[in-house]
DNA sequence: AAAAGTTTGTATATCGATTGAACTAAGTTT
DNA sequence: AAACTTAGTTCAATCGATATACAAACTTTT
């Protein structure tokens, strides 16, 4: 049964444009709410009364006149509650508490080596209630928590599969909930990565995009007019485990020739493994890391240089296809790997346009990450606060 | 601007949900409409009446009590007017002349072998001009014009390339609008023959899916929420050009490696031209055809056998990229393809489970179209169809 | 400095769509 | 024949947006 239309649907579609103007454009008069929207100026100033009494728009002085009355300025009351974003990484747990317009007040990063499960969600826990403890007085406090997880999370929230951190089957949203008493959204990584630069990052100003999470593994988010498309059961964008050789090298998904066999993290270690380097890993270890590769690069060190290049290629031939598939505005990329994007580059576009089709070409804004190794904790904190405006009935992204 | 609320918009979504109702349930009396739909009684039997006045409905008798007054039974009335449809093929022009609801009331195909954007616009006029001509009167008359091309068509609905048919940057729809005097809607083919398969055919009931169009090449439509997602300036779908294979073939589109050229038709005649075949091409020719290796195939030759079960396999390897990309619930193939149902289906679901996620393995359906040649036909109708009531103020697919 | 004009914001009446309640119509069951 | 059911209409009530009028506060012109 669809929903129906009636006046309580034209308010809740009204009152929701009406807050989402002032969110974006702030300071703003109710005569400009007004031409803004195109609403009459008693609705206005009747369903800004109601904002202001739900604490979610408030008056801050008048404005210059323009020859005649003053203008009382109005502004997004972003303090009106506070939200929970985590990245949870596979050796870190990166946490912050953010207001309602994604600011960040609280930020805290522990790292992980011990990736039991218990531990895992052991930290988890504290670093939440750390942020939850120390966050500002407000007429909300914190509205929810949102959770960007590196696997696979079906439409319930539920974590089904998450290839590097051993966990499988758990009902991460469920055992927050009842741990914190506030609504949590649990999603993957890339989609919070997707939202998090849809809204504070590159993205800001495009409707139809395409995150690219390039880590360990490869994940992508979808953002279509201007909306996350999470796939019929939640699993949509494992692009990582696109075919791009046929009877490439076999991969743990059970696939051969997987993207992120070549264009990823782990591809770049796999292919150091093979070169004795004249630096030291950050732990003292010995297999090689990012850090590691990425000061040789620094160093200008030829084959480093050019196994950069090799991966950027793969990368190249990645972002053709999806190009291919979404013609999206823009691609964004993101996670770890943005931290090469000096070798990167270059060779990845080479290799994209030497691929695409003409129309594509010049048409696709290729981008990385503005938000660098933020966009999937502040994607995060925004799912949170996006559900508490579908509780209130207001919408945010329409 | 967004659109703003009023109580017209409220009365459009009422309308269009009666409408929606009737068109799919019917025959319906007004009191099960309005359970059906959760609107009051009143509600539905005003906008009702203004939808009879509007010829879009009309009353068919009474049917039996159930311990009352007899109800009126409501109907759709699907010859208010009449839509073209066509399917533009690389070799011929299919078109038909549906009612409202998808049902061909007359059809015309003809061969194409001058291939000349003249010759086929000639064709393609005199196509139309006959269905329209032969049209039954109707309150509306010809509403509208939609077509599938085999090609890129900008959201504008400007041809801008057909790879198989060399047309370029032709104003299809300026031109048979001025033709024809009535709205014309182009598409591309797999958009058409994704819409066809989603109002008409295996698609009905499911509103993530992928038609996958394989003929001379492959296209994609991508139908995402009930809706078909066209990307931002219209090229999605091509994922024909996908890279399978990073080395792969060169493909006339500039890439390498792509996926029609290992799972296409062409991919068949292309491994064809190497087999000395003991069968005569339809037209005479030396050249094998799709109906000379199919007419082989039944004669069990095993090398033709074996033929279209590697390209089976291909076929399945871009299915499970499908949907690792997009998660729908459900994949249709379609085109000329189909008609090699009998050996592709298994090496291509073998390809396919040995290749997936486990999560998608099972979950996932994968079919063949169920209305064989006339998906992209009915689609195009169909589009016609939505756009007409689109102008109407009330919207089908929503 | 007074008058005229402008801009902001509020108050009040009107309009239009849904809804609830009452009602009519037309059947079935007891 | 009386009682009950179901279908559909009518009409007043309600609610939200809008138009109009108006008050408040400021700028520009005379």
């Amino acid at each position: 049964m669809k929903r129906t239309g009636d006046q309580y649907l034209v308010k809740q579609i009204n009152k929701s444009i009406v807050l989402d103007t002032i969110r974006r454009q702030s300071p703003l008069s109710r005569a400009q709410v007004s031409s803004l929207t195109g609403l009459h100026k008693g609705t206005v100033s009747s369903l800004v009364n109601e904002l202001m009494e739900n604490d979610l728009v408030k008056e801050i002085g008048t404005g210059p006149s323009s020859g005649g009355r003053k203008p009382v300025m109005l502004l997004f009351n972003k303090t009106a509650g506070y939200a929970v974003g985590v990245d949870l990484g596979v050796n870190y747990i990166l946490t912050v508490l953010t207001d309602l317009d994604g600011n960040i007040v609280l930020e805290r990063n522990v790292k992980i080596s011990d990736r039991s499960t218990e531990n895992v969600l052991t930290q988890l826990k504290i670093s939440i209630r750390e942020v939850i403890d120390r966050s500002p007085p407000s007429p909300y406090g914190v509205i929810g928590i949102g959770i960007g997880v590196p696997g696979m999370v079906d439409n319930k929230g539920q974590v089904r599969m998450t290839p590097n951190l051993q966990w499988n089957e758990i009902d991460l949203s469920g055992v927050l909930t009842k741990e914190f008493g506030c609504p949590v959204r649990v999603d993957n990584e890339a989609n919070a990565g997707a939202m998090g630069e849809k809204q504070f990052g590159a993205g800001r100003k495009f409707s139809d995009l395409i995150y690219v999470s390039i880590g360990i593994g490869i994940g992508i988010g979808i953002v279509l007019r201007g909306e996350l498309y999470r796939g019929a059961s939640g699993f949509s964008g494992e692009m990582g485990h696109m075919t791009i050789e046929a009877n490439g090298k076999p991969c743990k998904c059970g696939n051969k020739g997987c993207w992120e066999l070549y264009a990823s993290e782990n591809a770049l270690l796999e292919s150091a493994e093979a070169l004795p380097l004249p630096v030291q890993s950050t732990d003292g270890g010995n297999a090689p890391d990012l850090d590691v590769l990425l000061r040789a690069a620094h160093e200008e060190i030829p084959e480093v240089i050019s196994m950069f290049g090799t991966v950027g290629q793969f990368i190249g031939i990645g972002l053709s296809n999806i190009v291919n598939t979404f013609n999206p505005e823009q691609i964004i990329i993101g996670n770890r790997m943005t931290t090469a994007e000096k070798w990167l580059k270059e060779p990845m576009l080479d290799a994209f346009h030497s691929r695409t089709l003409p129309v594509h070409r010049h048409r696709t804004k290729i981008e990385f990450s503005s938000l660098g190794t933020h966009s999937a904790v502040l994607g995060a904190s925004h799912l949170a606060v996006s559900d508490f405006f579908d509780r209130m009935n207001l919408y945010m992204d329409r």
